[in-house]
DNA sequence: CTAAATGCGGATAATCATTATCCACGTTGT
DNA sequence: ACAACGTGGATAATGATTATCCGCATTTAG
């Protein structure tokens, strides 16, 4: 097993992260999302195409267009971004190894599937639990309020409509 | 975030699995486990010697060489093979952008770090409890005798010393 | 109506961790 | 001495993730 937070996915909150500064109805381009938080701009775009089929996002195609949240910070759980990048594939598919050892003809029977059931549902259980806003919460308490401002003020400079 | 069984730590469960059959002071070559599991055998070796490593099983070198368990079925834990294979990195390990998007100074502040700490404590907590001799039960009650008494047959038949 | 800016989607390459192979060596038993 | 086996290192092959490119559709500005 591995858990392991990718960056597509950190760079997904992150980005949602800087959204909810936006004002109502304003939006951001994709171009100025990237270079805020740095990463390939490119892949960026991924990315928040992915957010936009999961309908956490929504995007404004042509000029003085971009991406805005479509949910509130409460509605966003960081399971649900999670979902959206990586896809709900289930997490632990048995190789096999179990039935060629014991020459099973039955496939239902996997040793390890009930362990990792359980292991996957306590995971996604703290995922649920944690939203968007709960990390809007935790920015507060945790930074300066001098650099949270500068990053707002960079975002209403960079927004559009 | 991901939570991945890789087929390493898989293959590695089923070979101590396999272990457990043997009779004291008994081996089984590297060869002979891999080939009961399927898979490839230079690779089995190198899980055989992370596991020896990690002591959780015992290596005889030589002619009439071989593994067997270190260890009791009771006391080698899921969370064991794991650590042994995966190695105890931290899970976790923010990639800085973070402190990109609001310019912080302060290398200690992280925002999903805490959310990843729990996930991975509650994610550890559940391997800690099932060990080896957790799933053997399994086995017993999943399986047809029939078919194991096959396998402890062929390992009793393979073994040496 | 044209042009520029932007999101969209597909094809494709680069990167990185995992998995797999090979080889020279040390040890043990025959 | 020889054969069987584990050890350790160097090095490929594989596969998933990340990154780039390009042509197209849509909207705003002039």
């Amino acid at each position: 097993m591995f858990l392991h937070m990718k960056t597509g996915v950190e760079q997904s909150v992150y980005a949602i992260l800087l959204l909810t500064f936006l004002p109502e109805k304003a939006v951001l381009s994709g171009d100025v999302i990237s270079t805020q938080l740095g990463g390939s701009p490119t892949y960026f775009q991924k990315l928040l195409r992915k957010l936009v089929s999961a309908d956490l996002l929504a995007s404004v195609p042509g000029s003085k267009g971009g991406f805005r949240l479509k949910k509130t910070p409460e509605e966003i759980r960081i399971y649900d971004v999670y979902v959206a990048i990586e896809g709900k594939q289930s997490l632990y598919s048995s190789s096999g190894i179990f039935h060629d050892m014991l020459n099973l003809k039955d496939k239902d029977i996997c040793l390890l599937s009930d362990l990792m059931e359980e292991a996957e549902s306590s995971w996604q259980s703290i995922l649920k639990r944690q939203t968007i806003a709960t990390l809007t919460n935790e920015i507060n308490k945790k930074c300066p309020k001098e650099n949270l401002n500068m990053l707002k003020a960079t975002v209403e400079e960079k927004m559009v409509l």
